[in-house]
DNA sequence: TGACATATATATCAATTGATATAATTTCAA
DNA sequence: TTGAAATTATATCAATTGATATATATGTCA
């Protein structure tokens, strides 16, 4: 396992020592999760999040090496937080991937695909949600792009490609399906990024259901060869 | 015409001053709209937009007030160009608007719509992208957000809701529809932000043209009464 | 050309920010 | 209980940042 975590050098992991300081490291981790999510690692100071998360300056240091360390930090949280939420779907699809798909079943692969995704990313409302931290990470890359995109991004576009041509029967090209591939999974952190501006016209909802519905017809619209 | 730039206090407005002024002043917002839109507001500092501008710190006080007053400058800029860009359109609807639609009509002037909104939007390459400024001003909302939201995103998302009823001849719902704008506009918004993680993969091509041909077919793809 | 508004440049300030040296305190196993 | 490791707290630094006072230069028109 090859540390992506540069020059930023941890000088506390998530294992050793007292159980105290674990609590107080998962609560740091916690706190800038949220702030570096909404405001971006420039927007957000050191200070901020030492005192919303209850302790003083230097503990950030002493838990993650420096601003960046706690910014990667959070990356590999959130990788960690998908995979955990995303594992029945994978484990799902691994095991139908042996043989080629018919049609049909990658339309429901798809569909449960997309239903997850959405819960996981919806759900969590406003505050504590990880998409705006990946959203923001990969429309601007800063230092966590490389991780985001290794882990979350390229075999999420490579695997909704891959069903897209499948449940297309072939009659997609790969560059079209990415292409909507891309389209669908944009609109659905987009989706998140546009919820203040749904709030104001309809309040503050849970709008996955609508959500999930809109993209199942998306993907029943989806070309098929006659 | 309520002037929204708050205790911002711009010394020279666009219009008074001498020929050179303005050319500088072009210059400098030009500058900050890219960084703007890369960065953030916090995300970049005056003097790299000074330095890159080939002006000096005091400048940008002088044309803009503060920070604050370029970053608010930047918002009302897109807005205009938007107006321009996507004028003809408007102009289409509002003709059109007096007399409730037939839904084959609705359908071609959503596909329209958003085939200037996707040139809007993806064609001018990636830095000089208003796009970005105002996905990132709406995900966590910042000095320019009520501007953005009450001259871009509230209309946008009114008109496109709008025609979605009527193409779906009122089959949908005001709310399903709403979700099904937001995540078309989303969706396209969201695909600039994936921009960088597809030039990975597929090269840094021109995509308006298959990213309009998707969303043709979810706009085809709406429900319509039988 | 001279006078005056407009524009650019220099130097500097006060506040904030990330970071560290160092001291005090707490935890927990032996 | 004791003592070493682990954690938390205090005080402070150097660099950066937004902003301004102030001086110089440039353009325009009477």
């Amino acid at each position: 396992m090859t540390e992506t975590t540069s020059s930023a050098s941890p000088v506390r992991t998530a294992v050793d020592g007292y159980a105290k300081g674990e609590e107080t490291r998962a609560r740091i981790l916690d706190v800038a999760l949220t702030a570096f999510g909404n405001s971006g690692f420039s927007g957000v100071t050191t200070r901020q999040i030492a005192k919303q998360a209850g302790v003083n300056l230097p503990a950030l240091t002493y838990y993650f090496g420096n601003k960046r360390g706690l910014y990667l930090a959070c990356a590999h949280a959130i990788v960690a937080s998908y995979r955990i939420g995303m594992a029945p779907v994978a484990e799902v699809y691994y095991a139908t991937l042996r043989a080629p798909l018919v049609p049909d079943e990658a339309r429901r692969l798809l569909k449960r695909l997309f239903a997850e995704l959405a819960r996981f990313l919806l759900s969590t409302s406003g505050a504590q949600n990880p998409a705006l931290f990946v959203q923001r990470e990969i429309a601007s890359p800063g230092p966590a792009f490389e991780i985001l995109y290794a882990e979350l991004w390229r075999p999420g576009i490579e695997l909704v490609t891959n069903l897209i041509i499948q449940a297309s029967n072939g009659l997609l090209s790969e560059k079209k399906a990415q292409v909507r591939a891309v389209l669908m999974i944009s609109s659905l952190t987009g989706f998140l990024s546009g919820l203040p501006v749904i709030a104001r016209t309809a309040g503050k909802a849970d709008y996955s259901g609508l959500v999930i519905a809109a993209l199942d017809g998306q993907i029943e619209a989806l070309e098929r060869r006659g």
